[in-house]
This record gives structure tokens, C-alpha cells and sequence, in this order.
RNA sequence: CGCGGGGUAGAGCAGUUGGUAGCUCGUCGGGCUCAUAACCCGGAGGUCGUAGGUUCAAGUCCUGCCCCCGCAACCA
């Protein structure tokens, strides 16, 4: 029998700046899903990619001085970009699409021709509020006080060529979807889509634009290119071949059995999406999840904050996987969610180290210490099983049902919530079965001893499995920890309690999740964000130049000379100043003091010539006297400052003047 | 103003179709020693924002009010 197809998406993100927690949490959510999935026995499809038009980005590119497509190059396939991001996490995408590859550019000029040929999209006035400096157009909702967002000066009413799509005429359409189909969760999403969009009356949708060029260019009118959600949405098809060659799944994957999404572009994907496809005459999707927003101390986390959580760090100071689960363990799906560091420690401490990672390794040391590793044949099964036998073995063989109904509703949370409610009772097992007193008559009690131990392995096995999608690389040393070969990681094997051979052997190999030292932690990633931080200052900054004008004679009036150090010392108790001892050229010693002890040292400069203005009035610092200033060059590197004093050639006697 | 979400033990959160209020951390006490100073058991601590209503029964449904957060065309 063929296996069943299951495709899901992420949103495509938007490469403007690096992605944050927030994006992986959504990438990690569908992972697991799709992991899931597989794990299941299903045909799956998991497409993820970037959304890579638009106004912002072209501003970006100009204002980092490169074209927009070397911009988002950059973001997605370079250094610490996306594509690097979902590799760390591990994250098992079989495509990737950027709305600037060539087909998918080629295929959302037919959808669009094929749109406008059908009526469904026609040209009309865009009208709106222009700001003339920016050149940018605005509603009226966008403007702060009634001016431009941007530059906050006035705006005037403008009109600009247009072309719009008919999202009015699919409005009961697209109600009776919201309304009497379970196609957007959670339910409670529905209210608000209904109530803020369609009640009010759906306007036509404005699709093209005029007034920037990094896009897709409606290729029968030139000048106008297609608005983002028309470019972005048709993504979850084109990557499957629709409108175009290059992929030719479209058939067997699409309608797409869930679109992940953020909840602030549910409108766009339970609305505007469904419209579209109405008016192409294709399938629908079959859901879309809209799941909840990671926030920070209560707040939203966005650049402008300065409070972006960065899942590099977190990685690499916790591991892939621990990261992973937290985030699918912590925090219902559909909901907000308060993220903190201190909460992701405490989770990685309490489920997974000292619950799921204690478990295998006092397990696994048991086996070793009492059985050389390897149970005896005839383990399997008890003739007296005792209560906790039963409940250990009834939990354990339940879970996987209850596992699936969970993920099928999409609550991962819930998912890991019940996989560990088995672990803790699997730890309590332990307790029950004193298995250390059991060893210490082997002949009396070592059959049951090693029953006792099949059992927790067993249970550890089944939850191994389960938990497989959100942390695979862990689970699979997990395995070969309790020496679990690969038939008995299967998903039926999950449910079939005994799968596990009896003479297995266990390897007691290192500690699967390290207990985490929360205040170290948290001090090494303060430590590591700071760097982060700095590392992404810009790596030379100078002062910007001056646009007031001084007059000749102004300038004349400043005496520059070339001086020679003849001795050079810190200033007691200073930590900045050097006393200098120059000869100008006049016959009489001069002294400076200069405030640049940071930078040099004073013996590394005794005999060199250096520039200083010689006219200045003279000042006292720290109770001596300078006559003059030395003249450097400064600007800011990495967000530190940093100064060169001018040396000049050696051969360029003291006095020399400046002109 | 409108719309949406939230207000549950010291902190952070769960609570599906109304039926004895749970979890993690912290705290207090006990047990165990196989294990990653981990594990297991028990105690203390909540008038479930507030005022009414429906009901034999409401954190859970209805109404009013108070406070917090988010959204309003491209930040998951």
C-alpha cells in the first residue's frame, strides 16, 4: 500500500536581518511535526524558505551599500545566516525556496497573468498618503500623528496606478471556511479573523506596486511589480512544480496538509491565501496553525528592543537538542509564551537531566554492575507481576496513543508532557523495586532483579522513540545506550511493549544531558550575548565630517610643528596621561601631557617625531602644566575607541613648521 | 475608540465537553543510596482579578467593572 503524503510548511521568513529564537521556535515546531510524521510512516514533505522582496530589503541592501540580491545572499547562504541556522538545529527540511530562484519568479508571472486574464485581479487607483522625501506611500493607519513613520515630516493625498485583487467577492467563501471547517486552529484564531476582517467588509486587495523595483515584475506592464503576499504565498505550490518545471510533485503533495504560521500572519494565510487559491481554481490547504509568539519579560521581542533572543548562543551553550525540546516542551503551541534563560536551564535540569538522562544512566549502570551489561535470556516476562509492574507497563504501552492524539492536535507540549509523566514514573519504579537490595542475593532474587531492569528499559525505549522527533541526535545515542537496535526504534514498535531483545547489551556511555550550573550559565551567556553585541557593531566608525566652514586666517592661526620626543613618562597616579618632554626646535624642552596611556606606552615612544599644536593656551592636568596638544588619529572600532598618534619621518627636524 | 488574548499557591505556568484545584521551581520534613549532590514520599501555602447571574454543582457558561499585553497591510 502507498503510504500516506503529509506536507507542512514554515512561514518563509523574511531575510532582512539574522533570525532570532522566535523563528527557530516556529522551524523547530514544524521539524518535530514533520519528524513526526515520518516517524509514523507518512510520505512527507517539509518546505521551508525565505521570503526575499520588498521595500525593506532593497533599503537595506542601498544602506549597506550592495544590490538587494547580494544582500539577501548574504543573510540566507552566508555565515551564520538561515540556511546555516537550520542546519545547527538539525532542522530535516526536504526543500527550501527563495521567492528569488528563477521558477518561482517565472511561475508567480503566470499566476498573476492568470489572475488578471480571469478578472479576478484588474487595475485600478491606489490611493493613500505620500511622503514626497521618502517617496513612500502610506495608509492612513500607518502614519504616526498623521505624518510619515519615517522621517515624521507631512503627507499629502496621492494616487498611484494599481492593480487589486478581488478578495471582496471571495468573502463568504472564505467565511464559510473559517466558520464551519476546522482549516484554521487554534478555534480561537477564527473569532478574530471574522470579527477584524470580515465583518467589517473585505476590501479589494491592492497586489502591485510601483514605488520600489526589488520584486517580481508584472511582465505585461512594466513598472509595476507584484505585491509581497502574492509572491510569498504561492511559494508552498511553486516549490511542489506548480507554474513551473523545475519540481514536479505538485500533484502528489499539494493541498498542503498544515502551514505553520506566526500568529500575526494568520490574516494573510486564512484569508488572502484561500481567496487566491479560490481564484486559480487549485485546492486549498487543509490547515493553518497559527502557534503563539515567544515573548521577552512580558514584551515582544523585536530588533527596535534590543531584545532579540539569538538561538546561536543558546545552542551552543546548551546543545541543539536540549534547545529544541525546551522550546516544544515549555510552551503551548497556540499561545504566548514568556521566554527566559532562566526557565530554559531549569527545564534542561529537571526533564532532562535529572528525569530522562538520570533514568538511562542509573539504568544502564545497574545492568552493567549486576548483569556485565547483558540481561539474561527469560527476562522478558514475570509470573507474579506486582502493582507497580503493571502500572509501569500499562503507562508505558499507553503512551503512544496518547502521544498521537496530542500531536494530531498539534500540542508537542502536551505530547512531551505525557512522555514524561513515564520517565517520572519510571524513576519511582527504581524506588519500588529497590533493585540494589535485590542484588545483594543474586540466586534468591537475580531473576527478578533482571526483570525489573528489562522493564526500565523498556519504558526508557518507548519514550526514547517518542521523543526521537524533538531531540534526535540524543535519542539516538539514547539507543545505543540501552542497546536498542534499529527494529525496536520503530513507531510500532512503540506501542508493542517486549520489543526490546532480552540480551541486548547496554553500554553505559557519557551523560546524555550534563546537569546545567544555572548561575555559571547565565553568567557565560551574559558574557556571550556581549560579544555577540559587539561583534555585530560595525568594525570602523568615524566621526562624521564637519560641514561648517572655517576661514583661511582661522586655520593660519594654528601652529602645527613636528616635535621630537626626548623623554616620556606616566603620570602618577593617572590612568590616562603620559608626560611628554619634546624638543620643538626652539632650544627650550616642551611639555605636553597627552591623555593616551591606553594605547601607548611611554617607553615605546621616547625618540619619535610627532605633530603637536604649539599655540594652544597652556592648561594644567593632575597639577602640571601642558603647553600644547598632540595630535592623533582617532575612530571607533568594533564600538571601542581607538587612537594612532601621527608619527612622521624621522628625518623631518623638531620646529618643522606645518602649512 | 475597535478587535483579540490574559489576570489560578512566593515565582512561572496547566486546567479539554461545568462535578473533589494541578505541574515546575522555591520552602519544610521524611525515605533511599542504583544514579548526573540526582531519585522517591509527605507537609505548608490559593475566597482561581472583581461584582452579580444561570445551575444540584462554575476557574470552567452569561453580564457589568478593574488591571495587563498584543494587533490595526508585510518582525515567528
Amino acid at each position: 500500500m502507498e503510504k500516506k503524503k503529509f506536507y507542512i510548511t514554515t512561514p518563509i521568513y523574511y531575510p532582512s536581518d539574522k533570525l532570532h529564537i522566535g523563528h527557530t521556535y516556529c522551524t523547530v515546531a514544524t521539524d518535530a511535526m514533520a519528524r513526526y510524521k515520518r516517524l509514523a510512516g507518512y510520505d512527507v514533505m517539509f518546505l521551508t524558505g525565505t521570503d526575499e522582496h520588498g521595500q525593506k530589503i532593497e533599503d537595506k541592501a542601498k544602506e549597506a551599500g550592495v544590490t538587494p540580491k547580494e544582500f539577501v545572499d548574504r543573510i540566507v547562504e552566508g555565515p551564520q545566516g538561515v540556511k546555516d541556522l537550520w542546519k545547527l538545529m538539525n532542522i530535516s527540511n526536504d526543500r527550501f525556496i527563495r521567492t528569488t530562484d528563477d521558477y518561482h519568479v517565472a511561475a508567480v508571472q503566470k499566476i498573476f497573468k492568470k489572475m488578471y486574464d480571469n478578472g479576478d485581479i484588474y487595475k485600478g487607483t491606489y490611493k493613500g498618503k505620500y511622503c514626497k522625501p521618502c517617496e513612500s506611500f502610506w495608509t492612513e493607519s500607518q502614519l504616526v500623528d498623521g505624518k510619515c513613520p519615517d522621517c515624521g515630516r507631512e503627507v499629502q493625498d496621492a494616487e498611484e496606478e494599481a492593480y487589486f485583487f478581488r478578495l471582496s467577492k471571495y468573502a463568504d467563501k472564505v467565511r464559510d471556511l473559517l466558520e464551519n471547517t476546522d482549516f484554521l486552529q487554534p478555534r480561537s484564531r477564527v473569532n478574530e479573523m471574522v470579527k477584524n476582517f470580515i465583518d467589517p467588509g473585505l476590501e479589494d486587495l491592492c497586489v502591485s506596486r510601483t514605488s520600489f523595483t526589488w520584486g517580481i515584475p508584472v511582465d505585461f506592464d512594466p513598472g509595476h511589480v507584484v505585491y509581497v503576499w502574492v509572491d510569498a504565498l504561492f511559494n508552498y505550490t511553486t516549490a511542489m512544480g506548480y507554474m513551473n518545471d523545475e519540481h514536479s510533485d505538485y500533484d502528489h503533495y499539494w493541498p498542503a496538509d498544515y502551514h505553520f504560521v506566526g500568529k500575526e500572519i494568520v490574516r494573510f494565510h486564512s484569508i488572502i491565501w484561500p481567496a487566491m487559491l479560490m481564484s486559480v481554481g487549485e485546492p486549498l490547504p487543509k490547515h493553518v496553525f497559527g502557534h503563539g509568539w515567544l515573548l521577552l519579560d512580558g514584551g515582544k521581542m523585536s530588533k527596535s528592543k534590543g531584545n532579540v533572543v539569538d538561538p546561536y548562543i543558546l545552542a551552543k551553550q546548551f546543545g541543539v537538542d536540549a534547545l529544541r525540546f525546551f522550546l516544544m516542551r515549555t510552551f503551548p503551541f497556540g499561545s504566548d509564551g514568556n521566554f527566559s534563560n532562566e526557565l530554559l536551564i531549569q527545564t534542561i535540569n529537571t526533564d532532562l537531566a535529572n528525569d530522562l538522562g538520570n533514568l538511562v544512566s542509573r539504568t544502564t549502570a545497574m545492568v552493567g554492575k549486576y548483569f556485565g551489561g547483558t540481561l539474561p535470556e527469560g527476562c522478558k516476562t514475570w509470573d507474579a507481576p506486582e502493582a507497580c509492574d503493571r502500572d509501569l507497563i500499562a503507562m508505558a504501552s499507553g503512551l503512544r496513543n496518547a502521544y498521537e492524539a496530542h500531536m494530531e492536535s498539534c500540542a508537542p507540549h502536551n505530547a512531551l508532557a505525557e512522555t514524561f509523566k513515564v520517565i517520572q514514573r519510571a524513576n519511582k519504579y527504581i524506588d519500588e523495586t529497590a533493585p540494589w537490595a535485590l542484588a545483594k542475593d543474586m540466586d534468591a532474587n537475580g531473576a527478578r532483579l533482571a526483570h525489573v531492569l528489562y522493564n526500565l528499559l523498556e519504558a526508557t525505549r518507548i519514550c526514547g522513540i517518542l521523543l526521537s522527533p524533538f531531540m534526535p541526535d540524543s535519542m539516538a545515542k539514547l539507543f545505543v545506550q540501552i542497546g536498542a537496535p534499529a527494529g525496536c526504534q520503530t513507531w510500532e514498535s512503540a506501542a508493542a511493549w517486549g520489543s526490546l531483545p532480552e540480551t541486548t547489551t547496554v553500554t553505559k556511555g557519557e551523560n546524555l544531558f550534563p546537569r546545567i550550573d544555572m548561575d555559571k550559565a547565565l553568567e557565560e551567556l551574559e558574557a556571550a550575548e556581549a560579544e555577540a553585541k559587539k561583534a555585530a557593531l560595525p568594525a570602523i566608525e568615524v566621526e562624521p565630517q564637519l560641514t561648517e566652514k572655517v576661514d583661511f586666517d582661522t586655520f593660519c592661526k594654528s601652529d602645527f610643528r613636528a616635535v621630537k620626543v626626548k623623554a616620556c613618562e606616566a603620570v602618577k597616579k593617572s590612568a590616562k596621561l603620559l608626560k611628554f618632554t619634546l624638543d620643538d626646535g626652539t632650544g627650550v624642552d616642551r611639555q605636553i601631557l597627552s591623555g593616551i596611556h591606553k594605547w601607548y606606552e611611554p617607553e615605546d615612544l621616547v625618540g619619535k617625531t610627532l605633530i603637536a599644536i604649539v599655540n594652544l593656551p597652556p592648561r594644567k592636568m593632575m597639577g602640571l602644566e601642558s603647553n600644547g596638544m598632540l595630535i592623533s588619529a582617532v575612530h571607533t572600532e568594533k564600538g571601542e575607541e581607538a587612537l594612532h598618534l601621527i608619527m612622521v619621518d624621522d628625518a623631518i627636524p623638531a620646529g618643522a613648521k606645518l602649512c
